[in-house]
Formats: structure tokens, sequence, C-alpha cells
DNA sequence: CTGAAAGCGCTTACAG
DNA sequence: CTGAAAGCGCTTACAG
């Protein structure tokens, strides 16, 4: 293909390919600071031009190059987003609310997953930062700072989702797990409850750390009836899976069973914990699967809670108590920060929201 | 800020905020051209040369400008995936197949959901083609193709994904939900079940039509022993649900538990089919999940297939026998596609595979 | 092998 | 209100 050549006066005689501000200036007898001018300020335009533009860019299909954009402007339309994991609900509900406010800025999301490991999370971050997008969402994993740091330094806005550190530099969303945890175990303790299992995911991830917190808390005061000293920890049992999943819920449910089975093999019921506080739906629905297996019966036998809310809960054959998170809310006001350009540094939390159902009621009356 | 200046003379004093080519080759004593052959084909580019520029490009943090590359070039690294809907697992598991691929050809996939509706997909579409994407992978609603052709007229490469329609002009990707449909039937039939529910999806979607078809073939076929005139259709109850979700699965096994139950308030076993096929696993969950509050068991009872292998098939409490769709294998192919560059059309369609677990069995001997 | 120059398609001060 | 011109940062034939 031949370059360098003196204009494009041969090139009229055709139908360009794709039109250009060129084709639209020449088409409509203006120049093409006219035809940007009606683009982009169409009101200090006058009207019959502003209408000759127009009827030009209709008739040539005209279609503006957002690559010449971006680079005479500085700005991309496209903002990343980096998740833990696409598989997870929780992060799918939220990225419709990013989405939904990315859309009101004609902003593109691209959305890709970490998998939860520190260097593809680095690698996603480099090459978004690459692409020169408007900005990036992202669910960082425990170490991430030191590269969010360099990412920022090379001129890319980050926003942490659902995290809740929060750093001098870079602005974050998050919920107050530690807070939803409490509301979980406070309502338990309300109904009754003082055998309590607590079945969590791995203590790397920070949101178990958190949850584990606001249970022990919860547990601390309310058993002791007292803010200090006080605790009844052996009210509570801390089991501690391997992930956040159903399949993990499942196991440790069954190996609970097991150590209550009794030599003729029935299940000791009186061994059971009287209320089972899972840390997210997913876990919930393990255990759920697996008591219902044994005829243990939600809330009669052992009443049950999750955490997040998600889809699954409130379909569950027996609805599930859970502590909902304002996903949508936090997916949107996370793109809504990325967006608002201000380099104040904005950490927004929110406030998880009990939402009972009928997993759980007062614990059965022999004891 | 000043336009039109006669050069950078002055700015070589600064540290500039994001180095650019040129800085890069007046840090390393060569020209421009020298600098964008190092990157691009730095064998052609002498060993010193070579090492000037790229400790250069080290020492300054230099980060190629994407849009002037894809300005220049006309090519862009973003590729749009327009999905139904980012909460079903289904399109989520082929999502990570196509990033796979994607990301050999260093491409960013930019994910977004119609929510199966037109007017919403006819607007990702004009976006992203607006966008300059590189192509677009798009799960397309009924009347979709219009819209697709006229992206594909403004220059925009369109990969259609999860559909049956092999039109001319477009490439597609798919699997044979029919014969899915089919598998999951003689395989209920082979265990001897004769009274067969199929739980569908709405008629409007294409996959359930198709599903639809295959379940009616393969009942007419081992039923009457014949492939011609035999049918045994009073043998198949088809149900037509308004979504693919568990939710409308529970409803339409409550319904038909109530349409089972006794004068005495008992449920009538013999009323019940032997077998339910369910759409896709969603429903399969839902129904399950309703069975079992009734005490009715899978398989002993009832035995229920589902389509797709989410997730949730092997963790469901009996591990549900459900036909499986090479998801990540299916986007990755859409994906493999739309990369090659070729404008050959091309049509691949991937065989389902049946995988039995434990929610099938032959029926109950009673009939 | 290297450098100077044109140009991708747009936007924006500036002069008229 | 409109037009001519510069330039965003890159890549690529072309001449040396």
């Amino acid at each position: 293909m031949a370059e360098g050549g003196a204009g494009t006066s041969e090139r009229g005689m055709q139908i360009p390919l794709r039109a250009g501000v060129k084709d639209v200036a020449r088409e409509a007898g203006v120049s093409v600071g006219t035809v940007s001018n009606v683009l982009n300020r169409p009101d200090q335009v006058s009207p019959e031009a502003r209408e000759r533009v127009k009827s030009a860019v209709r008739k040539l299909g005209y279609v503006r190059n957002p690559h010449a954009q971006a680079l005479r402007t500085g700005v991309s339309p496209l903002v990343g987003v980096a998740v833990l994991d696409l598989l997870n609900p929780f992060f799918m509900e939220a990225a419709d609310g990013m989405e939904r406010r990315l859309a009101e800025d004609a902003c593109i999301m691209a959305l890709t997953s970490t998998h939860s490991d520190p260097e593809i999370e680095s690698h996603v971050l480099r090459v978004l930062s690459g692409q020169g997008v408007r900005g990036i969402l992202l669910t960082p994993t425990d170490g991430a700072m030191k590269e969010v740091r360099k990412t920022v330094a090379r001129g890319t806005r980050v926003v942490l989702f659902d995290t809740t550190a929060t750093p001098k530099d870079v602005s974050s969303v998050s919920v107050d797990d530690k807070r939803g945890a409490r509301l979980a175990i406070e309502h338990l303790l309300g109904l009754g409850h003082t055998r309590i299992a607590f079945f969590n995911g791995p203590d790397r991830v920070r949101q178990a750390r958190d949850r584990q917190a606001g249970v022990e808390q919860a547990v601390g005061l309310k058993a002791g009836e007292s803010v200090k000293g006080g605790r009844a920890r052996s009210a509570l049992d801390v089991v501690h899976l391997d992930s956040f999943t159903a399949e993990d819920g499942r196991l440790a449910a069954e190996v609970m069973l097991e150590n209550a089975r009794q030599a003729d093999g029935t299940i000791d019921r009186m061994q059971l914990p009287t209320a089972i506080f899972c840390a997210n739906d997913q876990i919930a629905l393990g255990v759920t699967q697996v008591l219902q297996d044994h005829r243990v019966r939600i809330p009669r036998d052992v009443s049950v809670v999750g955490f997040d809310d998600t889809e699954v809960a409130s379909q569950l054959s027996t609805p599930l108590t859970t502590v909902r998170q304002p996903m949508e809310e936090l997916g949107w006001a996370a793109a809504d920060i990325l967006l608002s350009d201000s380099d104040e540094v904005i950490h927004r939390r929110f406030a998880p929201e009990l939402v009972v159902r009928e997993s759980t009621a007062p614990p059965r009356a022999a004891q």
C-alpha cells in the first residue's frame, strides 16, 4: 500500500470503505473543523451547516474513529474490571452494577478474572494499563498494593473493589464484612442459639478474616453480657474450609455429621450445633444439601445462615436467611468513583443487612 | 494548553509524564524509526542499537500508546463479547475459554450482557463496532441477524456463539442441542422409562425448540420401534417454563406434584412421571429441591436429567446425570475463528455428551 | 542497518 | 460562525 501520496484527490472518485471527517466535509461542502464542531459542540455551528453535515454523516454512514479520538483527546472509553472469579455470582451481580454506571458515560466494561492469583493479577493490571484504559476496577488479592501503586504511577486510575484496606492513595469501595457477620450471629443469639458453628472460608482471604472478627465480637459481647472480658467461646465452633464453594460446604457438613454419629449409626442431634453460620451462600448451599440428605431438618433441627444474598439464597427449598450485600450498588459506586476523575481519594463503605427467611428459628427445645 | 508549537526542544529538559517513542529515541541516541523497529522487528536492528533502545525503554518506563498504534495499523486489541446473561454459568464458563484464546493474541475481552433483549443487543453491537474493536463474539437473540449484518457491513467481524443458525455470511460456533436432548432421552428409554416429563424453556428461545425436536425424535423412534410412523407421544409430557431458571423449575415441579395429590393429601407416585428431563441444570436444581422437600426420592421414585453440566450438576446432593456442553472449548473455538482473520465463513458444531451420575436409574418396578 | 518524512483520523486554538 | 493548520504517538515504505 503506497504511503506518502500528496493527497486524496483521486480517492474522491470512489466510495470510501469507511468514511472519515474529510469525506463528510467534502460531502457537506464545509471544512473538517466544522464537521468536528458539529460533532462536539453543535450549538457553535450555524443551523444550515449543521444540517448539511448531519445529513452527510447519515448518507455516508460515518462513525467516529475512537482511536483517533482517544489519541487526540487522551481519553479512552474503556474501563478494565478485574475480579477474582467470573463464576462467583457475587462478582457478576456487582459487574452488572458497574456496567450500568459505565454506560451512563458511554464507557465499555472490559471484564477479566484474576482467578485470585497475584501473578495473573499483575499481568492483567499491566496489560490493561498498557491498553491506555480510562481506569481499572480491581478486587485485589492480599499483596496487590505494590502492583497497584505501579499501575497508578504509570498514570492509570484504579479503584479497589470489595476490599477493606483503605490506603491513603487509592480509592476503594467495600462492605463492612465484620458488621455483616455480627448481624448474623446476633440474629442467632437473639433466637436463643448458644451452640453455633461458623463455617468460614480460608484464612488467607481477607473477607474470611473480617467475618470471623465480627463473629467473635458478637459472641463475646452477648454471651458474656459485657463489653470487656466476657466470652463464651465454647459456644462457638469455627471451621475453616479451603474455599468459598458449595463443595467445601458439603465436605464440612459431612465431617460434622460423622462426628455426631452414634454406635447404632444414627446421628445424635444433641451433638450437632443448633445453628450454622456460613461465610457465603455457596457454602450454605452445600451445607443444606447434606443436612437434607441426612434428614436433619432446617430450621427445626439446625438453623442455617448464609452471606451475600445471591440469587440462590431465596431459591433454596428452605429460603435462606442471609446477610445481604448490596452488590449492584457496590459495583455502581466503584464505577462512579472511577469516572468522577477527581484526584481525591474516597473510601465508600456499605452496610450489609440481615435478610431473615425460613432457614432460621429458635433452637430445638431439648438441650 | 498551547498547541501548534514548533517542536519539543524545551520539553527535553523535564521528565515527560509519559515517555513516547521520541523520548526513547533521544535517550538512546537513535531515530524514532529505529525505536519502532526495535519494538516491531528487532531482528532488523543492529544488536548495539537494539540494546541501547531497550535500556532506554526500561529507564523511561516506556509503554506503547495503544490508540496511536491502533490508529496507525488499523487493528485494535479489544474483542467485544456479548452474551445473554452474566449470571448464567454456561456463559461464564464459555467466557473463560474465550479469554484464554484471546490472551494468546494479547487481546482483551470486553464482556457485556444483552439481557436477551434485542434492543440492548443492537445498542451493544453499535457501541462495540463504534469502538473499533477487533471483532465481536455474540450470542444472538432470535432476530439478531439484521443488526449483525449491519455491523459486518460497518467493517466489524462477528462470530456467532451458541446459535444453530448457520448463515452463509457469518461464522458460528454451536452445540448440537437436538442431539444432546436425544442422548438424554435415549438414556432414559434405555433404562426402561416410558413416562417421561420434559421441562423445557420458553418456546421463543431457539435452544428450547432444538432440544424439544431432539426429545420428540428420540421418543418417536424408540417407542414406536420404527423410524417412520410409530410414535408413543402419550409417554411424553412437555411442560414449557417461562425461563431457564431454578425458580421456574421449582414452580413446574410443584404444579406436577399438586396434580398427583390424592384426596388424603398424599402424593400418588403412580401419577408422577418416572423420569424428568430438564432443559438445563438450573431447572433441574429447582426440580430436585422440590422433590426432596416432598420426600420423592431421586432416582428411586423419579429419575432426573439436566443439560449443560455446569458446576452445580456434580454438586447436587444426588449428583446430576446431565448432558455436557463443552463450554470452555466452545468459547475458545469462537475466539479462535474470530482471530483467524480469514474471510472464510466457518460453522463449528460441537457434540454434546451424556454424563451419567446418580440421579438416573431404572424406573420403580410398579407401573 | 538507519533516519527523515508522511500520514492514520481526529480535535482544537487561532486567525479571519 | 468558519477554515487552515498543527499535532496526538505511532508505523512504514523509502532513500541513503
